[in-house]
DNA sequence: GCTCTGCGCAGAGGA
């Protein structure tokens, strides 16, 4: 339209306010439902829907901002800074004004590096973020320079600095084939430009004149106004990133590469841009950036200036930093919606690219509509078809990710705390400047709080707030009952610590998603899109004599051209059965993958891993990486995993990816077996090796995109688990699933996530399976209903010793000495419940009497477990009975095993709510127990369900 | 409505 400042474009979007912002004249609100579409068919106008809600009205937006409004599909959200408020026939409208951003969904949080690469070419964004970054020198290179870089500026010592940052990273570097010294070198040309900039620097500035006057030493970096590596997060642009340094309060950005033209690449600026954006948010006044290109040296003088430095400053204005803001909203926008981008929505010329080949194979073989074009022939249709149902799937769990993120701000700390996803009301202690420069920060926690955060994770350290307050990235080092110790970068008075989301799960399923239908063998698509049977190598071997289903099972798993799967319902011996197929594997001179999804379950299998080595084949048959002497002897096996995920006595099993370089690399490329969970095998270093069998217990905990993680790197694969036990846990969709015996199978089957590989392929191939039958856990009385429901009653105790165990084998326990009602193997109490919805108090307090009575009898607490399906019981019962008692939920019983178990439904009146839908759940709880089950509930609420009737019946009998 | 484990975070560079 035509104003008094000529002529403008104009976007009117209809919308529902939200809650105000608290800043004043900012606007957030969500594009109306149907409102929104009709104004793009009507060309701008706005429809006046009959059922107009009170707090529908319209937000203009000016100029530029308008292609931020082509973005937007109705109930998206949408921001709007200093925006102008007037009204028209009684109606607030809103309206941009010269100063106003507008952010599209801005509780989506985009990477600083995601933008610079959507800058780019947003399918370049694209295809990094579905194959990920191979482990490469030059990335390394460059991650090393920065992190000499930062401890320069954090005052340490250039050559110390090298030294330590070199051997951290040993293991990768030798997996590249590079030596320590040749690394240290290269990595000392780039830290030379940047020392001699900064001393540079250093001289001009007042504070080196006042240091010289009153001291005898100079002030460090850090001391005249730098910072370095902040991770800044903004609320308002939702751009979260991590900043290389902050000179007086403007960005710095090091760039390991040359350039020798007068400006700095355009995507350098677009990231120092960002990086503006969010200091600006954080109280910052930005309008100057500095890049540090550290190969240009004093022989390639600049152009133009005749510059001899490695520095280039240019200066941000208004229109760069809304120009970064558009390009995160198409960002943002496409996230939200979960499509994918096709690079027509940048400038980016294909020709010039080189990533143009593999961008036109991906098309091709994906059928994505692309600017380069498709070559080659796509995919068949069913895994087109497959990639595109898991990628969504994928796409949704990273958006459950990023609502996490934007929990940060949307919940007050009580919330969070209560959600378990922050440690609040700590007591500031001290902060002690460490060595490296970096610092450790200490504080009290309160008494008896919880939370999810465990030593090792990173949280947010904040004195108040997380996004708001003073906050850093930290790690927890030491997390005790009522002291935390934490290292960071720079020092906080810490009060509260917050869980950081990550996407780097979701990432690496994407990678692996990836990797198997693009880069994957294609016998090995045959079998996993049910166009050829796997096939078998027979085998004559005896290997478990006194067993034939596990024998069976290890001849398949070790016979195995394809795949092999064992269904090992509980206490069948699963575990044992996984050593000994991969004791078989070793000594055939395989080289072999162990892994699963969880940190425990991999040490659980690699411990009956080792003790079968031992075991059988003798003393000093396995050799950990310390201990590995390569004379072919002993069985070399590596566990790889964080510090903080090994069990304590799997740590000297654990390869240190800090040393001497080759050294490093021989220990897990010599390994005959690596074990790793599955998340670990889809990292840049895991990545690198081949197996001939993964091996992967606990494989229906797995979803198929993680197990595909752990399969990528063998040759043939060996999936290990009980799909009538518990799925994979996924965030983003509430699925559940009926599961009982047999007949009931008319309810609609959980697609994407929530039904395993494992399980797929347990339908499609039974003949590759083999299922484990006789259980070595449960008196005979408490498998029979377990047994009956969810295993065709096929589930059998191994021997007569373990049918008929009794508490009375147990030394000093006399079962006369309890209660009647406790006295056998299976027991029911009702109890009425207090009619509260997650917790119980009357159950709580009869177990706990329960609890006693087994002690009296002579039980020690330690034999016994008491499960909940709720947290919230979980936390009451324990404070009913003594600590030595395992309290937990199901889900985390799932595993293992006790003397007695209690279990206490905390239902009332009715079974509503998806933790009962689901009835692998009582399947895990009613399988933990060895000799005695207690189940405590309302008779009521239970007999409303046709499978807890049954077990109603069962356990009353 | 509920269960909840992983992961060197985000970003390293190439032409």
């Amino acid at each position: 339209m035509s104003t008094s400042y000529g002529e403008s474009e104009l976007a009117e979007v209809p919308v529902r306010l939200a809650v105000e912002s608290d800043r004043l004249g900012d606007v957030t609100a969500t594009t109306s439902p149907f409102d929104a579409v009709e104004t793009e068919t009507d060309g701008g106008t706005l429809s006046d829907g009959a059922a107009r809600a009170a707090d529908s009205t319209t937000i203009t937006l000016w100029n530029k901002w308008t292609e931020s409004a082509e973005l937007l599909e109705p109930g998206m959200e949408l921001l709007v800074t200093d925006a102008e408020e007037d009204e028209f026939r009684g109606e607030q409208r809103y309206a941009t004004t010269g100063d106003s951003y507008v952010v599209v969904a801005p509780s989506f949080h985009v990477n600083v590096t995601a933008i610079r690469n959507w800058v780019e070419c947003p399918r370049l964004y694209y295809l990094n973020k579905l194959s990920g970054v191979p482990l490469n020198y030059p990335v390394v290179k460059g991650t090393l320079v920065h992190e000499v870089f930062g401890d320069l500026l954090r005052g340490r010592d250039l050559e110390e600095s090298i030294d330590a940052r070199v051997e951290e990273r040993g293991l990768e570097l030798g997996l590249l084939g590079e030596t320590a010294d040749a690394v240290a070198e290269d990595v000392r040309e780039n830290a030379k430009a940047i020392e001699g900039w900064l001393e540079q620097g250093r001289l001009t500035e007042e504070e080196r004149a006042t240091a010289a006057d009153n001291s005898e030493r100079a002030f460090t970096p850090a001391e005249s106004s730098w910072r370095s590596e902040q991770l800044l997060i903004s609320e308002t642009f939702g751009i979260r990133g991590r900043a290389d340094a902050i000179r007086r309060g403007a960005p710095v950005e090091l760039k390991t590469g040359k350039n020798l033209k007068k400006e700095p690449r355009f995507k350098d600026k677009v990231q120092a841009a960002c990086y503006a954006l969010l200091l600006e948010e954080h109280g910052g006044d930005v309008d100057t950036g500095t890049l540090l290109y550290t190969k240009n040296s004093a022989l390639d003088r600049n152009e133009e200036t005749g510059d001899l430095t490695p520095a280039k400053e240019f200066s941000m204005g208004d229109g760069l930093l809304k120009f970064v803001v558009r390009l995160r909203n198409e960002l943002a926008a496409m996230e939200v919606a979960g499509d994918v981008p096709t690079g027509y929505e940048g400038s980016a010329k294909c020709e010039y690219c080189f990533e143009q080949d593999t961008c036109m194979v991906v098309s091709g073989r994906l059928d994505q509509e692309s600017k380069a074009g498709q070559i080659g022939q796509a995919l068949p249709a069913e895994e087109r078809e497959y990639f595109e149902r898991f990628s969504r799937a994928i796409e949704a769990e990273r958006r459950a990710v990023h609502r996490e993120f934007a929990k940060l701000w949307e919940q007050d700390a009580r919330e969070r705390a209560d959600d378990d996803r922050a440690l609040i009301d700590l007591a500031f202690v001290e902060s002690t400047e460490l060595a490296e420069g970096r610092w450790e920060l200490r504080a009290r926690r309160p008494g008896g709080a919880t939370s999810k955060l465990r030593e090792g994770d990173l949280v947010l350290a904040s004195d108040g707030h997380p996004v708001r307050g003073s906050a850093e990235l930290a790690r927890i080092e030491r997390l005790d009952e009522d002291e935390l110790v934490l290292t960071a970068d720079e020092p906080v008075e810490v009060t509260r610590l917050d869980v950081y989301p990550s996407e780097l799960t979701t990432d690496r399923l994407l990678a692996a998603l990836h990797d198997a239908l693009l880069k994957g063998d294609e016998r090995r698509k045959d079998v996993l899109f049910d166009r050829a049977e796997p096939a078998f190598e027979p085998l004559e071997e005896t290997f478990i004599p006194n067993n034939d289903a596990q024998d069976e099972a290890v001849r398949k798993a070790v016979g195995a051209d394809d795949c092999a799967l064992i269904h090992g319902p509980p206490g069948t011996g699963k575990t044992y059965t996984i050593a000994r197929a991969i004791r078989a594997m070793v000594e055939r001179g395989e080289r072999v993958l162990l892994s699963a999804f969880t940190n425990r379950a991999v040490d659980n299998a690699l411990e009956a891993l080792l003790d079968q080595l031992e075991g059988e084949i003798g003393e000093d048959s396995v050799a950990s990486p310390a201990q590995r002497n390569g004379d072919g002897e002993a069985v070399d096996v590596v566990r790889v995993g964080s510090e903080s995920g090994v069990r304590e006595d799997m740590q000297p099993y654990r390869l240190d990816r800090a040393g001497e370089p080759g050294e490093r690399a021989a220990t897990l490329q010599n390994a005959q077996v690596v074990a790793a969970t599955t998340a670990t095998c889809g990292s840049r270093v895991m990545k690198e090796q081949r197996f001939d069998a993964a091996l992967v217990d606990e494989a229906a905990q797995l979803t198929e995109p993680g197990t595909h993680a752990a399969i990528n790197l063998a040759d043939w694969f060996v999936l290990v688990g009980d799909h009538e036990q518990l799925p994979p846990v996924v965030q983003s969709e509430g699925r559940t699933r009926r599961v009982s015996s047999g007949a009931n199978g008319d309810e609609p089957r959980a697609a994407d996530l929530t039904e395993s590989l494992f399980e797929r392929l347990v339908d499609l191939y039974p003949g590759a399976g083999v299922m484990l039958t006789k259980q070595y856990r449960m008196n005979q009385r408490i498998q029979a209903f377990a047994s009956q429901e969810f295993y065709d009653g096929e589930l059998r105790p191994a021997t007569g010793d373990v049918a008929g165990r009794t508490l009375d084998d147990l030394s000093g326990v006399t079962r006369d000495d309890l209660p009647t009602e406790l006295r056998g193997a299976v027991t029911f109490v009702d109890v009425d419940g207090d009619g509260s919805r997650y917790t119980d108090s009357e159950e709580a307090a009869r177990i706990a009497e329960m609890v006693e009575e087994f002690r009296a009898a002579g039980l020690s607490p330690a034999d016994i477990g008491v499960i909940a399906p709720f947290r919230a019981q979980v936390s009451e019962l324990s404070k009913h009975v003594p600590a030595e008692v395992a309290v937990d939920t199901v889900d985390r019983f799932q595993g293992s095993s006790q003397e007695v178990i209690i279990v206490s439904f905390t239902a009332t009146d009715s079974l509503e709510g998806p933790i009962f839908d689901d009835y692998r759940r009582i399947n895990v709880a009613l399988t933990r127990p060895k000799r005695a089950l207690v189940l405590v509930g309302d008779a009521n609420a239970l007999a409303t369900d046709p499978v807890y009737s049954r077990m109603l019946e069962w356990a009353r009998r």
